[in-house]
DNA sequence: GGCCCTTACGAGATCGATTGCATGGCCAAG
DNA sequence: CTTGGCCATGCAATCGATCTCGTAAGGGCC
């Protein structure tokens, strides 16, 4: 599509500051960078000039000269979602700590989330030099891909579970220990049948089944029910899924769910089901997002530190961008019992 | 702080790939841009040798040169808002939706929000010409703000509620009508104490108390009790503040709230003093956030279209790029009931 | 008064792409 | 064989800033 190339007043440049001040260009862009090199007099002047006419240094060609953007690349790959909506409040509340966090060191934040067919999307996005680092969001079904760029590329961090063999640089939450918490604190409350209900297949959900596989290996006498599969985003496909387990005969005194939105489903589920919790099914899930605190009855779940974790991603990030090799980084989890599990 | 000014390898340009294909920098680009003035068979080979050394054009130069940035910048102003996080699912689903209407269009997303202090959050952005187009989500209180920055900058669109003299271009929901039509449809079921939970200052949430107060003062008799005031964003607040009033002896048969987050605030809230819903209040919300299908029990509320929104926010967006002065645009409401409200 | 050193400032190159204009080669018509 | 026209291509200016280097002015000292 044609744009037309200038708005109806084009804004100041640098040189029209400089003619006003009466000096020139290159005094501008010292004065307004606060170098000691220009009179304090001058630099004052300057400054009032552009306070007054609104002026402020062009970014496009600031970034081109110093080669450099200012801007963190933030991508969400959804390459396991089908359904075009990203509605994870998990990943929405990391996207907000993100952007404090970013913000806060004076980085922009270009957010880019892609969408099946992904092709090149990582490459074209570090070639194109759009950003100084990339964080992302969630591996997806991914590893090939973050494997190779990792290889070539330094400054990039991704949220998610860390696999014995990656050379990428992750930040996540120890999802095998704190599934392993959540499924023994159900096997103390005396439950017997836990079923799982996640996708393994993306990283992260397949650590936290490894850690339900495992607490049931440790407890003498139990065997795990075949686990249902759910893409972790839609809460539909996880009430569906629910609700024909049950319908189908299938009897559970717990659900183990790999997120917090596949719980809320599931609560749903079974409450429409007729089946009461957590009295004859308790529930726990994982992320402890916001509003699991407010789901009814409140959600016993697996807490990830969301703000820590951003943050974490930020600093590792930026040591990448200076040069240093950071390496992974992986934080406790911590089991929050609510209502849902008594 | 300082960073090393280069990458360890340092990406290709364009004067590299006319290197290696024997031609001037001028025909690579006009390969790569498809120009029909390179022979095909020139073309088809810069465009292999590009592909081969994994070239991409240099987004920075070429936006400079181009005096675009092919980029939309998307602002979420929280100033009325305390605490940190940027949690409405609401706001988030809007943000999804953004960046597929953003990216399809061939565009990238600048994110940034803004927390208090807030000065020149706008007329910054907008000087600095890192975007060719702005949409802010939500007027938050920032009224002033955008109506002194409409008068210069065009291309400039918001989501929020529609103002009396307002010259900046809003999207948003009818949400009188909205309003309206939720306290109706509770009237309609008899219920005689409703209450009110939600901050008025904000416009969107001021407009939807109007619609409260309308549906009052249409039926014979009956009179709105006081409003409980609670910021829209956290949960917390609003939980506090239906605790609160139900322990004073407040006594009420239904709660229209300002937002789904409220709302469903306030479930808990009932359920945790006692109180069943829908039998003895009914409660309604404000957006369909999609969890509200999925809260216990599944929540009534006044539908609006994000996506439909995402997408005219975007398209009115460029239709004042190109220079159109592109009216603003009010979306219907329409109410969802469910089993909170019976 | 002359010399040197410091200091404040400007000229000009540079970042990497795009594009108007000039040019050289080739083909066809006269 | 010459000449005109067209097509593919390259040269060089340009976008708006930053920064190196050179220089003029000013001040101190002998």
């Amino acid at each position: 599509m044609v744009m037309k190339p200038r708005r109806r007043t084009a804004p100041a440049k640098m040189s029209d500051i400089a003619r006003l001040a009466g000096v020139s260009p290159s005094t501008v862009s010292r004065a307004l960078a606060g170098s000691p090199l220009v009179t304090a007099r001058k630099r004052e002047e300057i400054h009032r000039l552009a306070r007054e006419r609104g002026y402020v240094v062009n970014s496009t060609a600031r970034n081109l000269r110093l080669q450099r953007t200012q801007t963190l690349g933030v991508v969400i790959p959804l390459a396991h979602e089908t359904s075009q909506p990203l509605s994870d409040p998990f990943f929405m509340e990391m996207l907000g700590w993100l952007a404090d966090a970013i913000t806060q060191r004076g980085y922009g934040m270009f957010l880019l989330k892609v969408l099946p067919p992904m092709e090149g999307w990582l490459t074209d996005l570090i070639a194109s030099q759009r950003a100084d680092g990339i964080i992302v969001i969630g591996q997806s079904t991914e590893h090939q891909t973050l494997e190779a760029a990792a290889l070539h590329y330094k400054p990039l961090v991704v949220w998610g579970g860390h696999l014995a063999a990656q050379s990428y640089c992750t930040v996540g939450t120890d999802n095998l220990a704190g599934a392993l918490a959540a499924v023994e604190h159900l096997i103390k409350l005396g439950r017997k049948r836990i079923v799982f209900v996640g996708d393994p297949a993306v990283p992260e959900i397949g650590l936290r089944y490894e850690g339900y596989r495992l607490a049931h290996e440790r407890a003498p006498g139990l065997r795990a029910p075949p686990h249902l599969v759910s893409s972790h985003l839609t809460p539909d496909t996880s009430y569906e899924a629910v609700r024909a387990f049950i319908s189908a005969g299938g009897n559970c005194d717990a659900i183990f769910a790999a997120t917090d939105v596949i719980a809320m489903s599931a609560l749903r589920a079974l409450t429409a089901s007729g089946i009461s919790v957590p009295s004859q099914v308790s529930v726990v899930g994982f992320d402890d997002i916001a509003l699991a605190a407010h789901s009814n009855p409140p959600l016993t779940t697996v807490r990830q530190d969301i703000e820590r974790g951003a943050h974490t991603l930020v600093d590792l990030l930026f040591r990448r961008m200076a040069g240093e090799d950071a390496p992974s980084s992986t934080m406790p989890a911590e089991l929050v019992v609510r209502e849902s599990s008594c």
